[in-house]
DNA sequence: AAATGAAGTTAAACTAGTTTAACTTTTACG
DNA sequence: CGTAAAAGTTAAACTAGTTTAACTTCATTT
């Protein structure tokens, strides 16, 4: 069951390490699979984050509300990539984040509790999530080099030829929420947009 | 010589891995000591990074310039700090950012060439560099959700409270151009806050 | 001590993006 | 199918932060 399911993890995975049968039986035996529905909460805020998400199928966001009880999108991901709240993950304290499903979601999942054990009997691993870091600190620095040099046009028009498949399935205020403005401004940027062209 | 210079460093990595004798000469084998004057630049906007830098003293900016040639300071760097672009070392491509000195500073440097090599001979540098990437992201991400939830004034306050020492140490210009604001709109939320109090 | 330039301040006119509110379109579902 | 709720649009009034420009203060060099 979770050797069909995991399929797309360890393809993942062979991208950056390779894996001996046994290492492969032993990383499996460590992992779970879990669906979530549309709306459910993989983390939520003030929660402890005890493990880290790859995503088989689905689609989620990672939010937080501010005080005045605002939403703010900071990331989304689908197939392929990872989700949860590193910083409560790594830290082992209260999340800062939330984590929703946008549609029915497929994930596995590594605990927290099986990570030591995993790079004991797996020390390539490391390497693995060392890997996994650097490409996320990338792209998080990316996401502040767009924040400051431009404008909110020129980041929508950067967000959907960055992530051209997501745009097509969240709702537009989603969109929104994640570039920093409101659903009213965005709608008039596309309006703009639709108009030069 | 370099043992001396690299004691800060040699410090700083035991809070994450212990070393034996043979492995800590190894690694300083390996490293670089280097010192920079007050304007020099230690990665220089689109040369390939070779190195990341750990700083034994001094201070440096990460900035970019726009299309309207405007400078965008990312991060600062002082004692204790690690330095260089990440993004271009890791994929050895041309660099998005200048580091440039605004002190005289000493660093340590990790030259990309030795790294498969010291991971091979010290494989607990993975876990090392794994758990610095970790604090990295952790605190990009902080980034992103201030530049996200808080006013400029709070974005301030923020900075402030987190970078005490940074605040004395660099030109107002560059702490407004750290927030991603004018120097004469911070100057402005001085003002107010010198009234408030 | 004078002189030059770099850093910081103040204020008025401006603009990108927000707020509020009324309206339309699309989606979900009993 | 019809209806309610969710998502998206439009426009007017507003605000946080920018731009420009003139001025002051501070630091550095001669």
């Amino acid at each position: 069951m979770l050797e069909i399911k995991a399929a797309p993890l360890l393809k993942y995975i062979k991208k950056y390490i390779s894996l001996t049968n046994e290492e492969e039986a032993f990383l499996l035996s460590k992992l779970n699979y879990r669906k979530y529905l549309k709306g459910q909460y993989v983390v939520q805020q003030g929660d402890v984050c005890k493990q880290i998400n790859f995503l088989i199928s689905g689609c989620t966001k990672t939010f937080f509300l501010d005080d005045k009880g605002q939403e703010h999108i900071v990331l989304f991901a689908i197939e392929d990539w990872w989700t949860s709240d590193i910083g409560s993950y790594i830290t082992q304290s209260g999340s800062d984040f939330n984590v929703q499903c946008i549609e029915d979601t497929e994930v596995i999942q590594f605990q927290y509790d099986y990570e030591e054990e995993l790079y004991k009997e797996i020390p390539k691993l490391e390497r693995l999530f060392r890997k996994m870091l650097e490409k996320a600190l990338v792209s998080s620095q990316k996401r502040i080099v767009g924040n400051f040099s431009l404008s909110a046009k020129e980041q929508y028009l950067q967000f959907k030829k960055q992530y051209p498949t997501i745009e097509q399935r969240v709702p537009q205020y989603m969109v929104a929420s994640y570039l920093g403005i409101t659903k009213e401004f965005l709608s008039k940027i596309k309006s703009q947009l639709a108009l030069e062209s």
